[in-house]
DNA sequence: TGGGGTACTTACCTTCTGGTTTGTCAGCAG
DNA sequence: CTGCTGACAAACCAGAAGGTAAGTACCCCA
């Protein structure tokens, strides 16, 4: 899974960060170094406990976030990125760049986060 | 459709090139320029005419390619980028040098197609 | 008369994605 | 003993996305 026969590189960095959720995870976790799983989806309004997972566990075998588990009760576990999440995140900046300059041309509306 | 709410730029971006061929079809008409719809379908392999109308109507309306229709027998009608487009395009250049660094890292293959 | 080319449209079907709900484990507060 | 927490897992379901197959209109060529 997600691992091709591509197109070309945009064809599989779609396959990679195409999930609804994934983006923003991505920014979430570039914005805040390290976020624990309930960090996350409390910063994720809409998403559910089973999508993020889910998209969370696609992120670590691309080899974009790493997960650190430690063996406490209550469990505790931290999502950051790795190199390759680090340089993703770059990529997307001109992507995202010319979206939010559609936004502003469309008047679409913006849906607030709380960053931190 | 494709007008928000949305929470950041990437967002709103794959909002518009998040379809199967949406990125292909922008990689296509920056290599050629102008192409008419049966060249567009040849050279993705592996689409369907559906969707092929689907993707460029959509990609139309939000105001990325531009269809010129010729009031002839045979049918003849051009799709080309806008200035939208192009900058949309450029806009995915980093992402798809990082894609392109991915497939040559997790040895993924390529579909070989013909430019031209 | 019949087939081919162009750019579609329509109906139908399947797959894929995401969402809802409920259950799990361990311990601790009440 | 009950309920709460954190980070999931499993079962189920709805809607969207994509794929397949056929039909449309017009003309040219043989």
């Amino acid at each position: 899974m997600r691992d091709g026969p591509y197109f070309c590189g945009i064809d599989a960095a779609m396959d990679v960060v195409g999930g609804k959720w994934k983006a923003l995870i991505l920014w979430e976790l570039h914005n805040s170094g390290i976020r624990r799983f309930g960090e996350l989806r409390r910063g994720l309004p809409g998403v559910s406990e089973k999508v993020l997972i889910q998209q969370l566990r696609e992120l670590e075998q691309d080899g974009i976030v790493y997960r650190q588990v430690y063996a406490e009760v209550p469990p505790r576990v931290e999502y950051s990125l790795t190199d390759h999440g680090r340089a993703l995140n770059d990529a997307l900046g001109p992507l995202g760049e010319w979206g939010s300059q559609r936004i502003e041309r469309i008047g679409a509306e913006r849906i607030p986060h709380h960053s931190g």
